[in-house]
DNA sequence: TAAACAATTCAAATATTATTGTATTATTTT
DNA sequence: AAAATAATACAATAATATTTGAATTGTTTA
């Protein structure tokens, strides 16, 4: 992963709605949310909503698929992975990282 | 750790400069870098690292240590590994999380 | 104590991001 | 084909973040 990649997933991670949204997601697991359901659980405008998906989608964290007159988002799990990785590889370099109890992975 | 710490936390590392200078940081492990240094081996304007390591420190994830007239940063391992705990268990339900060949921690 | 050194703080300019309300696109239903 | 539904795109504004150069603070050395 580059690390303008990197910096990118991070940044889509670092906004309150957007972390909301992503986690929401990740608990929908495969079969993912409708803008409409993500609305009733969070409350915010649609335009509003519509924005931090589409940056999340241009991360590649979240992934869009049409399905009638919905569109269906979901976690990228691979992509979330991959940042991850690198988190672990790179920033904890020279020091125990994740001890045993931390990555017992609770999924 | 709270949610408003995670989105803080990732905001200080999704930023080029900082994401560099965070990981000089970790690759110095406990001894730590001074300014000076880092502007030897990363290259910018003084005042500009002094905005992006307050950011770094005001987020928790680098500290700050006088020593005569240098000042030390480090980073701090401990945050590092509160936040990626934060992600693995709170992004990445549902899914297979890391792999035990990525959380093999190469440190 | 004056000069030099290390680094920060401040003010100003620029750039980027987030938010809202309205208009538009796409799809289904009647 | 018109009405209804689901959601995005757009334009304007507000809020934050980044960057630079000049001034300032704290510490050591001559």
């Amino acid at each position: 992963m580059k690390e303008i990649d990197v910096v990118r997933s991070l940044a889509a991670l670092a906004q309150e709605v957007r972390l909301r949204v992503f986690r929401a997601l990740v608990v929908a697991g495969k079969d993912g949310l409708t803008p409409g359901v993500i609305l009733e659980q969070l409350g915010m405008t649609p335009a509003l909503l519509s924005f931090h998906l589409k940056e999340l989608v241009q991360a590649g964290l979240v992934t869009q698929e049409r399905q009638g007159r919905n569109l269906i988002y979901r976690a990228s799990f691979d992509s979330m992975n991959e940042l991850l990785s690198y988190l672990t590889e790179n920033c904890c370099a020279g020091e125990p990282c994740l001890t045993a109890d931390i990555t017992a992975c609770h999924c």
